[in-house]
DNA sequence: ATCTATGCAAATAATTTGCAAATGA
DNA sequence: TCATTTGCAAATTATTTGCATAGAT
């Protein structure tokens, strides 16, 4: 396993996850650390959420934006619901999924490591 | 509504979807087209998944593999297992989350559509 | 000092767009 | 016929790679 450096990037980069309420993209990320004064390039950007989710730090996920996002892999367990109207996503905690989990490793032989919920929908405002 | 033709690609897409037991990507379908002697043009089967996805026919999905993948929307309802060793996907019947998403709609004013939820893990071969 | 991290330029890959030619209804 | 489709070239966008330099321990 390779050392990971604390540098002003990557804690910048970690600062922003712990306090995001759903999971962001590169952009988002670059724009984040922008308005804290904070320019990283666009490649060192990638580079870090790759070292992250090889190091289990965040998880890497897609929401069909053709782009990925990454939350912290230490948040609670939760799902999420996207409005497809607005594209606004947003984290919803707990998920219960057990009992369809456990027929379905059972029934293909298939061992299950996680799994993903998400809701697709309308948000509040774009009923 | 525009009117769709029916046109040799178009019905070859359509074929090779719903013969087949999971998702698609362009590249596989381009795969498959080859194989059935009819060379289309990249270009065209975006185009193609394109309208298909406006239409409803086709859902688009993806799975963290950087593209889309594409199946009918009229086939009945699934879920996914994907390896995460070996890549594979497939479709697995049935799907009964009915309870966590009446919650959900509730808890937080949101209009559900539609609902994914994909196991990852180690499939038999893989384990 | 030494090895990892970063910036910059350039390469890939997936997907989209413009436009003229081909084709289905 | 005539609007919709397709092919081809070129553009876009997300992401990755190579390499020399800056920075962390």
């Amino acid at each position: 396993m390779v050392k990971t450096r604390d540098t002003t990037a990557r804690k910048a980069i970690l600062d922003i996850l712990t306090t995001s309420d759903k999971p962001r993209t590169v952009k988002d990320i670059i724009q984040l650390l922008s308005e804290a004064a904070l320019e990283v390039d666009r490649t060192t950007v990638f580079r870090i959420m790759n070292a992250f989710t090889d190091r289990g730090i965040v998880r890497k996920l897609e929401f069909g934006e053709g782009n990925f996002r990454y939350e912290l892999l230490s948040l609670p367990h939760h799902y999420h619901i996207v409005c497809t109207h607005c594209g606004t996503i947003r984290d919803v905690e707990g998920c219960d999924v057990d009992e369809i989990e456990k027929q379905t490793a059972k029934k293909y032989n298939f061992k299950i490591i996680h799994h993903r919920l998400d809701f697709f929908g309308l948000c509040e405002h774009c009923q």
